[in-house]
DNA sequence: TCTGGGGTCCTAGGACCC
DNA sequence: TCTGGGGTCCTAGGACCC
């Protein structure tokens, strides 16, 4: 435990949202959805506008629409997302090196690894946020961030909920077990749902109730390994340091279905794609995995996982194709299937793996060694024939409406750039504004007309 | 027409080895 | 010729996070 508050937290205040607002500007101070749009949607983003009616991420988009019929539903651009995101991970490395990313929209940073020194005293923390803030604000254009600061990782996250949007809240050191003693459970970072209901059983629903605990009852509870981390962190003890390169332990790609599949060629098809995706992020990550791994989810929710590990690790399409059609084909799916995913585990760079068998007989580093136990594969297995790769490459809110989805940037021959802002019935209502222009007008044309197209933007 | 996608970590059981 | 315990690897499922 430090002595110091100087672990930061920063988290970018309902993020894709804002992004909307900020380039749309007839959507600022609105309510704004950002997610799936389809039957089968979620909501990845909700403004603060809509979380007035109750709209909260998570949710499925339809019971969104019930809650704020008139709020914007948009499809995300995370091009633009991750153009942003960038723009606030540059202004945190420059803090200090020491800075681990969790997602696009928030970070932890250690201040003990400033290049130049930090005062840590409260005024001094105090200052250094809101400049950073404001930073954010500036190089974004415009958006809010929360940022907490304190003694540990937990205590950070935590404070930068406390004053959200847009807050500034420092705790300090010595303060902490207190703070959070009367807050639920909940606040804990791996307490969810089903946890917080166990929880709640044996009558434990503050911080400072799960002090309470005898140690060998929690562990009964929530197992031996949670319950030893929950302890501790009832007690805000936390030591965790801030990690700036963590390596991804796996990589996968699924999609849900507008509507059921129950055709195995199209099956096939869809995985040959998601595994023609995973094999081109490895890749590009210049990592070989040794496990295969598909997960299909039946129409009534229930999903299973299988998975396959081979001999030596590879990157190759028609391998994993090869693999996660002989998994799936030993699974029964005659009832059709909502979901369907291919993923790859055990990952290994070549270099390594290559040091540490060199004195073994080759085992030829070269993957194309590792069709082995693959029968499915033999010569003539369609699994080897790889196509172009797919030009989308973000299905991550579904079946998104090919060309025209609500939010996509679009650009006009005669009005200039503007914005989806709906479609259907083979016409297009566009919104023309931009970032830097008032609310714009709004023109609606047939889907085909040759004067309007989709504008690439990040 | 309920319930996304991309991850991490943990548990538990069985195989297998010493 | 009857039987323990530990360690590792693998598979499957589930809780949780954003």
């Amino acid at each position: 435990m430090r002595r110091e508050a100087s672990v930061l937290h920063l988290d970018l205040d309902a993020f894709y949202a804002s992004v909307e607002q900020r380039d749309k500007p007839s959507l600022r101070g609105k309510p704004v959805v950002v997610g799936g749009v389809g039957q089968r949607g979620v909501v990845a983003t909700a403004s603060y506008e809509a979380r007035v009616f109750g709209v909260r991420s998570a949710m499925p988009s339809h019971e969104a629409r019930r809650r704020c019929p008139n709020a914007a539903f948009m499809v995300p651009r995370f091009d633009v997302y991750r153009t942003a995101s960038a723009q606030v991970m540059g202004l945190l490395r420059a803090l200090s090196p020491l800075v681990e990313p969790l997602s696009l929209d928030e970070a932890f940073v250690d201040l003990r690894a400033a290049t130049e020194p930090v005062d840590l005293s409260l005024p001094g923390l105090t200052a250094l946020v809101q400049r950073l803030k404001d930073d954010v604000h500036e190089v974004t254009g415009g958006l809010t961030a929360s940022v907490g600061a304190a003694s540990s990782k937990f205590l950070a996250k935590i404070a930068s909920e406390l004053e959200k949007p847009d807050g500034l809240c420092v705790v300090e050191p010595g303060t902490e077990v207190d703070r959070i003693g009367p807050m639920g459970v909940g606040v804990i970072f791996g307490v969810g749902p089903v946890t917080r209901e166990r929880l709640d059983r044996i009558g434990v629903r503050t911080v400072a109730d799960l002090r309470q605990v005898e140690p060998a009852e929690l562990a009964q509870v929530v197992g031996k390994a949670h319950a030893e981390t929950l302890a501790g962190l009832a007690w805000a003890r936390d030591d965790r340091p801030v990690e700036a390169e963590r390596e991804a332990k796996s990589i996968s790609t699924e999609d849900t279905f507008a509507t059921d599949v129950t055709d195995s060629a199209e099956l096939s098809d869809i995985l040959r794609r998601h595994a023609r995706q995973v094999a081109a992020r490895l890749t590009a990550a210049q990592l070989f995995a040794r496990t295969v791994t598909i997960k299909v989810r039946h129409p009534d929710f229930s999903t299973l996982t299988r998975a396959r590990t081979l001999r030596g690790a590879t990157d190759r399409v028609d391998v994993i194709t090869g693999v996660a059609q002989s998994l799936l084909d030993a699974l029964d799916v005659s009832g059709g299937v909502r979901l369907l995913g291919v993923g790859v585990t055990g990952l290994t760079d070549l270099l390594q793996d290559d040091l540490f068998t060199s004195d073994a007989p080759a085992e030829e580093p070269d993957p194309s060694a590792t069709p082995n136990a693959e029968p499915e594969l033999a010569p003539g297995s369609t699994a080897a024939v790889v196509g172009p790769e797919e030009a989308s490459e973000e299905h991550a809110f579904g079946p998104v409406t090919p060309g025209w989805a609500p939010g996509l940037d679009v650009e006009h021959d005669l009005h200039g750039p503007g914005w989806v802002w709906g479609a259907g019935r083979s016409r297009v209502t566009v919104r023309f504004e931009t970032r830097d222009t008032p609310p714009g007008p709004v023109r609606t044309f047939a889907d085909d007309d040759p004067a309007l197209r989709l504008r690439v933007v990040s």
